[in-house]
RNA sequence: GGCCCCAUCGUCUAGCGGUUAGGACACAGGGUUCUCAUCCCUGUAACCGCGGUUCGAUUCCGCGUGGGGUCACCA
């Protein structure tokens, strides 16, 4: 148990997952499998005023919605556990007594109108804005007088004076950074809840986290870690701090403002879990052989964290959708069916699925496509009755139209071999243009102009309905 | 603005001192074909700049420039 790798993903129930936490997830994840380690689920749960109501149970949700799992925590017990933060507040408040009886932190009884107005006066005079270490210096006795009188008070890290504060990143080596530009962070809020700072260096350890895998946006705050580390006398993990996604155009950090970014939302706008983490895999990391779509299996065998690149990507959606085609078209008619079932319309005729999936298959970018794609398989359609013209005069047309009506009227059988054989032998008898003939014909009875092949489309939407639209062409083209 | 990180085709990357700088997506052209899509072939396209180090820099170092992140009793 000692020299497993253990890793963890530690979301806040605060709003909906990002793709940036499900693809940082994944790395995590994998590098677990890889090892045959653990890989942690906990909720930082500290911020009551932004906690959204079912938040623990979505993220739950979706992680399980993108295939992917956890071997501790919510709902699976562990031998770490709690894994929610809110119902660790006694080992927060336990160990950051170890902090104060060390002198590694102070109460700080500033007010919140104090703070304000410190930091006002230093953007005033353009200075760094921080916490100017007015209750640094507070006796250990004075602060107990104060807080036992109930005043009110946050408990902050003592950072040390002149040190410099060097970590090694996995992707980016050694990092450093200079303890006087470091504010002396608040750990215990007012309210007796950690922030997030105290909280995640306690339960790292105390879960005996390995490596630490997480946004590049943390690697500001990982001097106060390493710091926190030092103060409490622990071994400090390893730290892989991993590039932020960019808006699809390539401008600034991937945001709610410029399109949806929940992992959720990307299911629900039909986009398949393995496409999602395929896509996941090739942002930032390359295989060895430079395959770009893998199974989660081969992924987790090649994946190594050092291998990550480290600058921000862009969230290329058009590669995205490509990699989805890919997938979709991978799948089984039975496994496509199972799959698209929240995206087909009520209207849709559920006997009709399986005989369509097959000509939309390969044209499906995403599963909501298929609205789309399959509109005139039923219902009726509608076109201007001039478009039937093209390349061809009135008269050419509805003689065409009547002669394939007595055709396919005369027809025993409805398969798409018989349809084909009878109505290529009509065109090449009577020799009309092939495209403009079979174009006609596929507005006709479509009322679209890109669609799946002619005659498996007539096929599957019945010779009652091919004819009667075929009818109805001709009154069209009549009333011009 | 301070601090930190980053820098190869439009995008994601391979490269780890000597290469015709490779691949994928996208794009363009062609083939297959009843349209679209799929599939196949071909092509356009990159080492941010300037100094060093070196026999030799895309590769190592410095500076500049550009991009990104972060500066809460939020995570």
């Amino acid at each position: 148990m000692s020299n497993q790798i253990r890793t963890r993903m530690a979301p806040s129930p605060t709003g909906e997952m990002h793709v940036g936490s499900m693809a940082t997830l994944l790395k995590n994840y994998a590098y677990a499998k890889k090892y045959s380690g653990q890989f942690i689920l906990r909720i930082e749960d500290t911020d009551k005023e932004r906690e959204v109501p079912g938040g623990v149970q979505a993220i739950q949700e979706v992680i399980r919605r993108y295939g992917l799992d956890w071997d501790e925590g919510p709902g699976k017990g562990g031998d770490y556990g709690p894994y929610i933060q809110s119902e660790r507040l006694a080992i927060y408040q336990r160990e950051v007594q170890q902090l104060l009886d060390n002198d590694k932190a102070y109460y700080c009884f500033c007010s919140k109108e104090r703070l304000a107005a410190v930091k006002e006066q230093q953007l005033a005079a353009k200075v760094a804005p921080r916490y100017d270490g007015h209750c640094r210096h507070l006796t250990q006795d004075e602060a107990k007088t104060r807080v036992e009188a109930g005043e009110s008070y946050v408990i902050r890290l003592k950072v040390p004076e002149n040190q410099e504060i060097v970590f090694t990143d996995l992707l980016r080596g050694e990092i450093r950074f200079h303890s006087n530009l470091i504010d002396d962070q608040v750990l215990l809020k007012s309210d007796g809840y950690p922030t997030y700072h105290l909280a995640v260096v306690i339960d790292d350890h105390l879960m005996e986290i390995t490596h630490i895998m997480r946004g590049e946006e943390w690697i500001s705050s990982t001097p106060k870690h390493v710091l926190l580390y030092q103060a409490f006398g622990w071994e400090v993990p390893t730290f892989a701090h991993i590039p932020v996604f960019l808006n699809p155009d390539g401008k600034g950090k991937m945001s709610k403002r410029k399109g949806m970014v929940s992992a959720i939302s990307f299911l629900e706008r039909g986009y398949l879990p393995e496409a999602m983490l395929n896509f996941f895999m090739i942002l930032g990391w390359a295989k060895s052989d430079q395959e770009e779509v893998m199974s989660l299996q081969e992924y987790i065998r090649e994946f190594e964290p050092s291998d990550l690149s480290s600058n921000s990507v862009a969230f290329d959606l058009v590669k995205l959708n490509w990699l989805n085609g890919v997938y979709i078209r991978k799948l089984s008619l039975e496994e496509l069916a199972d799959r698209i079932k929240p995206f087909v319309p009520a209207a849709f005729p559920s006997q009709k699925l399986m005989a369509v999936l097959p000509l939309i298959q390969e044209r499906l970018v995403t599963l909501a496509d298929f609205a789309d794609l399959t509109k005139f398989f039923y219902g009726t359609i509608s076109y201007d009755a001039t478009v039937l013209l093209k390349k061809a005069t009135p008269e050419l047309v509805i003689m065409q139209l009547q002669q394939t009506v007595s055709l396919l009227q005369a027809m025993n059988t409805w398969d798409t071999a018989t349809i084909e054989t009878a109505i290529r032998q009509l065109q090449e008898e009577k020799d009309w243009h092939k495209g403009q003939y079979f174009m006609m014909l596929r507005l006709a009875v479509t009322g679209e102009k890109a669609t799946p092949p002619l005659f498996e489309t007539m096929q599957v939407i019945g010779k009652d309905v091919v004819l009667e639209r075929l009818q109805q062409a001709l009154t069209l083209l009549q009333k011009l």
